[in-house]
DNA sequence: TGTATTTCCTATTAAATCGATAGGAATAAT
DNA sequence: ATTATTCCTATCGATTTAATAGGAAATACA
């Protein structure tokens, strides 16, 4: 299950990518606008942030603003720094791996072998959409099904 | 992430998948072929029963044992059991579906798009499984890549 | 220069979930 | 009867999650 983190961390995204310009938008209003709690959101763009998926200014007139275009933000990417491993065990993942203890060998892992394969079908997702693909909804013109 | 409960559901399904006749394997053989706490594993294959996954019998000489064919055990139906919704979010769960309270509308919603994708590419691969494919490891002659 | 505004940072809390354990009832074989 | 096993309910401790609190640091602007 994706946590609420995740969620809200996604559709804040989307509500930056579909901005006019790259003026700093406050956290309270995405807050108000995604119906988020202001001080929940504020975390999940700071570590966005720190993660260098978004930039930020302070004080008056400031607000977090996409540092990279829409198109060039790979989901994977901000999959990762939301949610963490895309895998769905330690064992099968590319950024997080981590060995089981309670497994002897993984070569002959039954579950490793399943997990591998949904690991690659996530990840094909996540890889091939980016940002932009996300905020085109099913009532844009050029979505295609 | 994976719970402990689902992968030891799915390395007790395998232990008796590999077995040679149907007669019922003990609780306490399976905890200790695949590092599993006992009492814990009780309760995992008490629910895949109760689930229709497995059958068993009380008593000395008791156990578990499973009462359709590994080929025809769909693990898409397994994980249901084992794990609950295969969709990383409610709103978009075929089995277990559930309205989000924080958002306005479904179709327009651009994290939804993106959960829809996941979830068919993951239920895809879970669909395309049966238990006798998770029972093949890399190491048997027919295991196609 | 000072005041309002906003991000930044750390700590804390309440609730939910997870992993595991405990103890015994019901059932079956011998 | 005795022994071995599943079945059932309850509970516990640890971890994670979702959210809140309070204030420091930075910035715009009057």
């Amino acid at each position: 299950m994706l946590s609420k983190k995740t969620k809200y961390g996604l559709k804040a995204l989307t509500y930056l990518a579909r901005q006019e310009g790259n003026t700093p938008v406050q956290v309270g209003e995405i807050a108000v606008n995604e119906n988020i709690p202001q001080k929940f959101l504020e975390s999940i763009l700071l570590t966005l942030r720190k993660s260098g998926c978004l930039g930020s200014k302070k004080g008056k007139h400031g607000g977090y603003y996409l540092i990279k275009k829409p198109s060039d933000i790979i989901m994977a990417d901000v999959m990762r720094v939301l949610e963490g491993p895309i895998a769905l065990v330690p064992c099968v993942s590319l950024n997080f791996y981590e060995k089981c203890d309670d497994c002897p060998d993984e070569i002959t892992c039954s579950v490793h072998k399943l997990m591998i394969q949904v690991r690659d079908s996530t990840l094909n997702v996540f890889r091939n959409n980016t940002l932009a693909d996300v905020c085109k909804t099913s009532k844009d013109e050029n979505f295609i099904k």
